[in-house]
DNA sequence: TCCATTTGTGACTTATAATCCGTTGACTTA
DNA sequence: TAAGTCAACGGATTATAAGTCACAAATGGA
């Protein structure tokens, strides 16, 4: 799995942690809901702007984040 | 301090640790000189994949990284 | 089954990430 | 002075991320 993939599953993991939908999260991140949809299936190499716009939605810390990026393979 | 510079001085910080000219690690991490410089100067909207390049040239965890990334400010 | 909500896809334009070239200045060492 | 290393910058080009759209599937509830 790279690296895209699992941000991609991170994301999805902590969004549904939160209970919302893609689209209420690529609203809340200022993105378009289909960019999110990709992002998540780990199709676009996403740029640091956008992965903090995406983290700080998500309510969760760099750090907390990352550190649970790893848990797959 | 927006994002880029943080990103930029983490990195900078890391790579004096290790002893290493920019030229160094931009050749370990397979990427442009100069592009390093702007990294490192927090102008450069990144990637994940090179994110990615660049935290394996240092041979440091993304979590650990990351956890670093918020000391400033 | 029907309906609404949610998620996924392909194609496309535009914005900009990333590369590559040379040059410059600071600093060190001889 | 001279030569070497390192960091930074500018301009030009190429590669690709960002952003949007119409449409198609799933998914779940009544």
């Amino acid at each position: 799995m790279n690296i895209k993939e699992k941000f991609g599953l991170r994301i999805r993991e902590l969004r549904k942690k939160n209970g919302i939908s893609q689209e209420a999260l690529a609203f809340k991140a200022g993105i378009d809901r289909t960019y999110m949809t990709s992002v998540e299936n780990g199709k676009r190499n996403i740029s640091i702007e956008n992965i903090k716009r995406i983290i700080d939605a998500l309510e969760i810390s760099f750090q907390d984040f990352f550190t649970g990026l790893d848990i797959k393979e």
